[in-house]
DNA sequence: TGTAGCATGTAAGCCGTTACATGATTGA
DNA sequence: TCAATCATGTAACGGCTTACATGCTACA
């Protein structure tokens, strides 16, 4: 039975449980990436959309999801929602794999690493231009905050979301403190 | 000129470069993977030892390495070493080519957010054994820091592993919310 | 009528890992 | 002498991206 799967089907097979908590009907594979770009990047990846249907097949391969044609309004359209089976593989998962410890790709910590290279101006730029970019993520994600609200059903992905914002605002300080300290 | 290499082929070409400012002799590809083991892994990876060779390998191709062949004791290594090229090649990059933003890849976050499958006390579990493996981490990194001490050339490195241990400490002060929070 | 968004895929190719293979040197 | 560490690679393969291809639908 233990037939793993990469961490990012599991994250697909996840947001497809957290989906069928709330609705009947399943997702396309066009909702789970827009899904997977209001969420899921925020702590893992945004897999492109050709990954996410080549992730689909490969559950539905498995029988973890089901996918149906559907008619929606006009156009048919190929609806995906986890199985039994799929819930059960992703609690088999979540008990008995390991957890990795977290991966950070920070490219602008790599080039400030080199400011000796850069030189001082062109440091400041990079940060001005890092501390806007985690704004804007900041928002989109407080955006994500505040529409799930203190409902109990959604309680972790709000913490979650929170864990976010947290990293984003530790981000912010440490940045500023950085970007100070050349002056 | 603009023959793009990897993030990860310009992360060696870095850890090259500052190597260069202190010592004469260049890095044998085994050393390196220790120096990226030691520093570049907290904000980028460390790439497999295979993959290490095979970078150099390139970076050689490209004249933005130069290696040498050197009676090392007893044995004869080969120790690569920054080119002129390279430092340029590495400027360029840094002046051209557009920064990304970072990517956090993180397990338990991932996790967290299937709470509800999980139950209170495996999550409890899981971020007791995240504190823990952080506050691993952290002390190394640590170590790293306190090694760089205040001297001018590494004030960047410095800058950077400051950055790591910030990040390290806003995940503790995440956790350790959450954990307290399920109680 | 045309463009933006919805929807679904295939193909080529890069990046990086694990597994495999080999051998020298140091120190317990 | 035996294990750990130093040292250097090749081969197979997985995961993921970009580029390419196609077509429908809503709406301005």
């Amino acid at each position: 039975m233990a037939s793993r799967l990469s961490t990012t089907s599991y994250a697909l097979l996840s947001l497809l449980v957290l989906d069928r908590e709330t609705t009947e009907l399943g997702m396309t594979g066009y909702e789970l990436k827009q899904r997977a770009d209001r969420t899921l990047r925020f702590y893992w990846v945004s897999p492109a959309m050709s990954q996410i249907y080549t992730e689909l097949e490969r559950l539905d391969r498995h029988a973890f999801v089901s996918s149906v044609e559907v008619e929606d309004g006009k156009r048919t359209t190929r609806r995906f929602a986890i199985t039994a089976a799929g819930r059960e593989a992703l609690d088999e998962w979540l008990r008995t794999s390991s957890t990795e410890f977290p991966v950070l790709k920070h490219p602008i910590a790599l080039r400030l690493m080199l400011g000796g290279l850069m030189g001082p101006d062109a440091i400041k730029e990079m940060l001005d231009e890092y501390l806007e970019q985690v704004a804007e993520r900041r928002a989109e994600l407080e955006a994500v905050r505040v529409m799930l609200g203190d409902r109990d059903e959604v309680k972790y992905p709000a913490q979650v979301a929170e864990w976010g914002l947290a990293f984003f605002d530790s981000e912010v300080a440490t940045a500023e403190r950085i970007r100070k300290s050349l002056d």
